[in-house]
Order: structure tokens, then sequence, then C-alpha cells
DNA sequence: CGGCAATACG
DNA sequence: CGTA
DNA sequence: GCCG
């Protein structure tokens, strides 16, 4: 059973009070075992770390062991319920080894990591972060870029002349940079619940994402949206949707959608071979224009939205999979294929064995599908 | 030394 | 390769 | 980078 909240005294108890080794709990090795707030115990040391991080993320991509395995430490610490005061205490960590262990050790004693702040100084870090705000700009690009002398969001524009998405997105960029508030947010859903009513009504829409996890501000708004009860209303609602939110002006004509698949809607209306093999979702990545309020939004400004239609049989895995954080989900996903023989996607849950889908209509329903204990969606921070 | 979450789409 |  |  998990730690839920173990409030560990430090010292009455405790048999040998003159031993450093008073009993702290054991620390999960996945993040669905264990509750990850924000801020959490260690902050300071989370953010002493999360430069290095980022640096491999952005030097290797984030699908490489080099980041993997600083995204997993960062999220084990992060998932810590006591203040970590000695170098023993680290190691004893999961996914805590020698390399973290000294960069720890140094943290302990200075406050601060010396590394962590050389990195953060470094051109090419400074430029890679920047060029990587770019939506379509990965890391792979933004090396080759910041290689072939690039430094600045002109200097790119002029290296790809010939990327017009990109150059449209630019026209953006600015405005989509801004940290979104809680309420900015709601309002965005409301707006677009507006629309949402008008192409067909009785669609139930959520904020996921990091509003979802209780995050003050997001960088981009994800809403996810479904017919409850009603199987099969949302095939083709995403693009109706999509159109409409065009023809208002909503979301640019030139370059507003970024993308717009209909896996779901495709695979479905073709015949009625439901729940057989993979069942996706339908989403549209758009560029939403936030109408000035003229209190809080003196003008008009852009904000990312992401647009997530799911079946309502699949409701439970779709807002699981899209309320994160990122290490979350890995976590989750390893969990349940090594120990409950499931496949885990945020179009559903399949048995590995016959290929069966699960049904699962509740966040709740895939907890218990995964015999995991409850997690509220603001101890999911996984993420520094 | 192999694995590290997942995978469709453009 | 880049995105969620 | 950490683990089995």
């Amino acid at each position: 059973m998990p730690h839920t909240l173990d409030h560990t005294p430090q010292g009455s108890p405790t048999p040998q009070p003159d031993s450093a080794a008073l009993a702290l709990p054991d620390v999960h090795e996945l993040a669905c075992f264990r509750t990850s707030p924000r801020p959490c115990p260690n902050q300071q040391l989370v953010d002493q770390l999360k430069p290095l991080r980022e640096w491999r993320f952005l030097q290797h991509g984030t699908g490489e062991p080099e980041a993997i395995s600083y995204a997993t430490a960062v999220s084990v610490i992060i998932g810590t319920p006591f203040v970590i005061t000695s170098a023993d205490q680290a190691r004893a960590l999961p996914k805590i080894g020698p390399k973290l262990v000294v960069k720890i050790q140094e943290y302990i004693d200075k406050g601060f990591i010396q590394e962590s702040r050389d990195v953060e100084q470094l051109e090419r870090f400074k430029v890679l972060r920047l060029l990587t705000t770019v939506h379509g700009v990965g890391h792979a690009l933004a090396n080759k870029l910041y290689d072939d002398g690039t430094r600045t969001l002109d200097d790119l524009q002029a290296m790809l002349k010939d990327r017009h998405d990109i150059l449209r997105y630019m026209r953006f960029h600015a405005d989509l940079q801004e940290p979104v508030s809680r309420t900015e947010v709601e309002s965005v859903r409301d707006f677009v619940r507006l629309q949402v009513d008008k192409v067909l009504p009785g669609a139930h829409l959520e904020l996921c994402g990091g509003y979802r996890r209780g995050k003050a501000t997001s960088g981009d708004i994800d809403i996810l949206i479904t017919f409850p009860h009603q199987d099969g209303l949302e095939r083709g609602f995403l693009r109706r949707l999509v159109d409409r939110l065009v023809k208002k002006g909503l979301v640019p004509r030139d370059g507003g959608v970024l993308s717009l698949t209909e896996a779901g809607s495709s695979r479905t209306t073709w015949a009625n071979r439901r729940a057989s093999l993979g069942d996706t979702l339908d989403k549209a990545l758009v560029v939403f224009r936030h109408p000035a309020n003229g209190t809080t939004r003196t003008r008009d400004v852009w904000r990312r939205v992401d647009l997530v239609v799911a079946a309502w049989p699949h409701w439970g895995p779709a807002v699981l999979g899209w309320t994160g954080s990122t290490q979350f989900e890995r976590d989750l996903r390893r969990h349940a294929g090594k120990l409950c023989r499931l496949h885990v996607h945020s179009g559903g849950i399949r048995d590995k064995e016959t290929n069966e889908h699960v049904e699962a209509k509740t966040e709740r329903d895939c907890f218990r599908l995964l015999k995991l204990e409850w997690i509220p969606p603001h101890l999911r921070n996984a993420d520094p």
C-alpha cells in the first residue's frame, strides 16, 4: 500500500534517537504510487535540478535515455514527502544513483548546484530554449539551426523561408508565450462551449492538462469534449466545430489550425467495427482568438487550445491521459504493462492478451482497473 | 547489456 | 522529425 | 543515468 499521508513525527516514538537513520517512508519508483504536490517539500532542490533536466531534453530529445534518467530522478524527488537533508537519504531513493547523489550533496552543502548555474548561462542553452518555443521546432531542428548560426527568432524566420507553416505561426508566437491564468482558461472554455452548443447540444466539456492539476497558470488550454451516454454523436463533430470556429473568426483561417486529426471518426464512420482495435481520439490543435473584455483584456489575445473529442465509453482514459503530468503518464503505463498486462493510452485501455477493449467511463474506473489507489489531479504534478 | 510510455498523424 |  |  502506498504512503497516503505518512506524518512521520520526527523524534519521539523512535527507539534510538541517536541514530541518524530515522524511519523515513519508502518512496515508490513510479509516480502513480506517489503523491506529487506543487510545490513539493524539496522544491528548491527541484528548481536547481530543473535546468539540468531541460538541458538534456534540449540536447537529446525527450525520448532519449540521457533525458529520461533525469526526468525520472527529478520526479522521484518531487514525490519525496520529506525534506532531503543528507546524501544517505538521497542514496536510498529509487532512480537516484551516484551521479545524482553528488549533485544533491552539493545542494545540501551550498544551497545551489554550480553546473546548473553554468548551464543557465550557456548561450547554446538559452538559444535552444528560445527556438523550441516555436511550434514545429523540436530539439533536432533547433540544434541544427544553432549550428548554422541562428541566435534569435528573427534569425529563425530568415533561415526557414520555405517553412510556411512556421512563418504563419510566428504571427501569434508572442501571445502564445504568455502564461494563462486559471480564470482566463475558464473564460476561453466558456467561449468554446458557446460554439460547441451551436454545433450540437448536449456536449460535456472538461478542462484537463495543467489546469486540472491545479497549476496557477497554463501554457496551453486542453479541452476535452464528449457526449455523455450517447456513443456515436461525436463522429464528425470536431471538423464541424473547427469549421465553425474558423468562420466565426475565432481561429485564423490562415495558420490557425496547427493540426486536425480525425482518427476516431474516420475509422468508425466507415463501418461498425467499433471497440475492436485502437479507437483513437479526434483532436485539433488550434490558435484561438480570446476576445477583449474591456477590463482584464484590453485587446484580443491569441491562445493555444487543444480540442479533444472522445467517445463516451473511452472518456475515462481520455481524461486520465490528457491530465498528465508527462511523468505520471509514463509511470502509469509502465505499471499497466508490467503488472496488469494492460495497454493504456488516451484512446482506451486494452488487454494485452485478448486485445479487447476494457470499458472505463470514468477516471476512477481506470485507477481501479490498474489496481491503483486514487490520486487526485493536483497530486499528479510529477514534472517540475 | 538492454530497457526506459505511448503512438497516430502530418 | 515534431506534436499531444 | 539508473536498474535488473
